[in-house]
DNA sequence: ATCAAATATCTTGACTATCAAACAACAATA
DNA sequence: TATTGTTGTTTGATAGTCAAGATATTTGAT
């Protein structure tokens, strides 16, 4: 196993760091934002993930929600009391349902989607057209990995 | 107001999509290593802000969880059972306790803490050592703007 | 020195999120 | 057809959360 040289082992320690306070900062925004909506942070996180995929199934979206099926068969009822989305038979399989966004859940989505665009656009404001792009593309590159 | 060029716009709005990815999927990453480990992600949270200040206050240690003093008294009084966590009371206000971490919360914090680290050489061992830097340097400006 | 206001913590009640396990309906396959 | 696997639901237990109210202590203004 080779070793790394001390210097590397420093910014990989400092970029861990980093990393975990980036991440919390996201959280407490994201958690704060939302609150403002009457809506929780776990069912703003389920309409967005229906909202990127409309008509999507209650195990795909458990996977994707990091849930179980039976956590979300409760998430999703809320939801639906709520009127923000609907379940429909899926045709070809009748043990499936697809879950997908109400008129009223996709303004909502839309509405928080904008606020990520605009909390995007406040932090980036100190950097240069030039660096956006750097760190998008260092992004990309690190989102291969994960 | 000014307007922003249209190719920045979409640039923004590429980034803010890869942030909710990067965000989502260190979120998932951090829940499989915590389950594994039988605390919760709010337990592990705390543990994570005690040993960065050892003997903080019941009240700093909610504002930096994002939680009220009522839900930390009755998580603090959970993690003091397991012998993670000990209360001190403050020398010099007699309405305030000193958390800090015991031994074996400790050893647990460390462990988790190793856990960021491999993770952060995992996902960068793409990138080169310049590129590392640039994008840890990169994130010093963003996080002063949070 | 006294007293009112502010502060730090704890308690309680209500609600949500979560999992695991057991179950029912249906699909896929031997 | 009979068996095995998959999809979703239900239920019981535990944890996380807040708001509101209670208690003890400190601070600040008279």
């Amino acid at each position: 196993m080779p070793e790394l040289p001390q210097s590397d082992n420093m910014v990989l320690n400092a970029l861990s760091h980093q990393l975990v306070e980036f991440f919390d900062k996201i959280n407490s925004w994201e958690n704060s934002v939302v609150r403002g909506s009457g809506l929780s942070p776990a069912q703003m996180h389920t309409l967005e993930v229906i909202g990127h995929r409309q008509d999507i199934r209650m195990k795909e979206l458990a996977e994707r929600l990091g849930v179980t099926t039976g956590t979300l068969t409760v998430a999703v009822d809320k939801l639906e009391k709520k009127g923000l989305v609907i379940r429909k038979p899926h045709l070809h399989d009748r043990r499936s349902w697809l879950v997908s966004l109400t008129e009223k859940g996709k303004a909502i989505f839309h509405r928080h989607d904008r606020f990520h665009r605009d909390f995007t656009e406040e932090i980036s404001a100190g950097l240069t057209t030039e660096e956006v792009a750097q760190f998008s593309a260092l992004l990309t590159k690190l989102l291969h990995r994960m």
